[in-house]
DNA sequence: CTGATTTTGTGAAGGCGTTCACAAGTGGAT
DNA sequence: ATCCACTTGTGAACGCCTTCACAAAATCAG
């Protein structure tokens, strides 16, 4: 039962799998990556800077917040407790609380959120109030699907251009786009501002193609072949790995297994 | 994370997005949790049982380094050090090791790891040496595209049933199967020994479909609908969220604006 | 104005996971 | 047989994140 208790109730959400990574530096970095660093105190949020540092953990949560709180908005609901809003998102209302102090203090001790000012400051946190333009790459069958997918739109997003590099592809017309050659890389971006790039290709030419998205200055990306991405420092990586999504799923199947005859 | 250079390099890798949560129960438990355990001392992680005990981070990257030592091995590649194996991963050597040393001790010092043992543990921990059923809902957009995704199938997985509400679609051939009516769930269910289910059906429908296949008695969920799920103790949710993963990456573009001109 | 009630914001504690650093093993060369 | 170069496995330290628990607001009733 030890190991079955250890996460019993209260799955946190944390989202993530990021992947940084300097290209050829793999080797024998060892204590030279530290000294990259400037040696500064271990924790000093810069007081002066308004309320930065937002945790990587809460910022994947700000997202799932702003989804529910969204809802209630169209619901007419104004105000929401911490205890409300934590229990539709499926998280610890301490935990929630922490997060929203994140960006300050926006609540009202015995009554609660304003579901409107949460709304407008977790838009500016994760800077969804400027429309950013994306660029799918790999138009295949989740390519394709990525295309036509609405969900993206509802919040700031919107496909600006669809790149292939399969010349029977270019010129197909998917989701009012037209299909461009890959080659035309640089162009493309430039000519929409794109700054971030889904990345749908095979898994063989991921990091290719990754490569040459980075030389056009985009930092981020969003990788759905399953494979590793190597990127240089301050390029943003997140990967979407359904394979591994489902490994882990029977992981935890295979553990079930394991402990049947407890009860 | 704390912000910047808090992951310079070295990106973690950690998956997730875990969600389990009793439905009603939310309340007061408290301390009740905790006083079910008895008072035992701190960490004791029954040596009776053989090695269990893979935290979930851990998981969620031997996935990973399956997936790279298969290529290792069609390679012909027969032994792999731990800073080999981990530079691919694009994870630390030190995390790598610790994480293998969970399945027990296939290193040879001085040498490295045998490649195919490696592969056949993993593959164990993992439980991919059963093929595992998966069934999938909501035949929309997304739901073609993973219906004719061939990722699954590599790795001991295979779509056995597609299943939607909309009887318009039901009767439709995808990928060599037969759309069937999500009213005959339990039968489909039963009849081809389904153990995963993934929902890529829209939000609004997702809760109530994953209530219909937690009933039949499935106990692990993939879910591409943007809401959270919930489900009573012992179910497996992970999530697949595109809009969160972009609104990720939109607050990193963010923070780096207001980083701009530190260089 | 006072007291009861509600709910935020946060210091402190605890847990989990990563990284460091090194002893202990292994193979090969001399 | 001894030494050297290499690599694993792991105790210990560290840092991030979550959870607890409570003082500090705020509202409402009388």
């Amino acid at each position: 039962m030890t190991d079955h208790d250890a996460t019993p109730v209260d799955g946190p959400a944390t989202d993530a799998s990021r992947v940084g990574r300097a290209r050829a530096a793999a080797g024998a970095l060892g204590r030279a990556v530290r000294s990259t660093l400037p040696g500064r105190p271990p924790a000093l949020p810069e007081p002066a800077a308004e309320h930065r540092t937002v945790p990587e953990a809460t910022v994947a949560r700000l997202a799932i917040y702003l989804r529910v709180l969204s809802g209630l908005a169209e619901q007419g609901v104004v105000t929401v407790s911490s205890e409300e809003l934590a229990s539709v998102a499926g998280v610890n209302s301490a935990n929630l609380r922490k997060d929203l102090s994140h960006l300050g203090s926006y609540g009202t001790r015995g009554v609660g959120y304003d579901v409107a000012v949460l709304v407008d400051r977790i838009e500016g946190t994760l800077g969804l109030t400027r429309h950013r333009a994306v660029a799918l790459i790999g138009i295949g069958n989740l390519g394709h699907a990525l295309a036509n997918y609405g969900g993206f739109a509802t919040r700031g997003f919107h496909i600006a251009a669809l790149l292939d590099a399969d010349p029977d592809r270019v010129g197909e017309r998917i989701a009012g786009l037209v299909v461009r050659h890959v080659d035309e890389l640089a162009a493309v971006i430039a000519e929409h501002d794109v700054s971030i790039v889904i990345l749908a290709t095979p898994a063989t030419a991921a990091q290719e193609v990754c490569d040459k998205v980075v030389a056009c200055g985009v930092t981020s990306v969003l990788n759905f072949a399953p494979t590793v991405l190597s990127v240089p420092e301050g390029v943003e990586v997140r990967k979407v790995d359904l394979g591994i999504e489902l490994q882990i799923l029977s992981f935890h199947e295979q553990r079930k297994l394991g402990l049947e005859g407890v009860g």
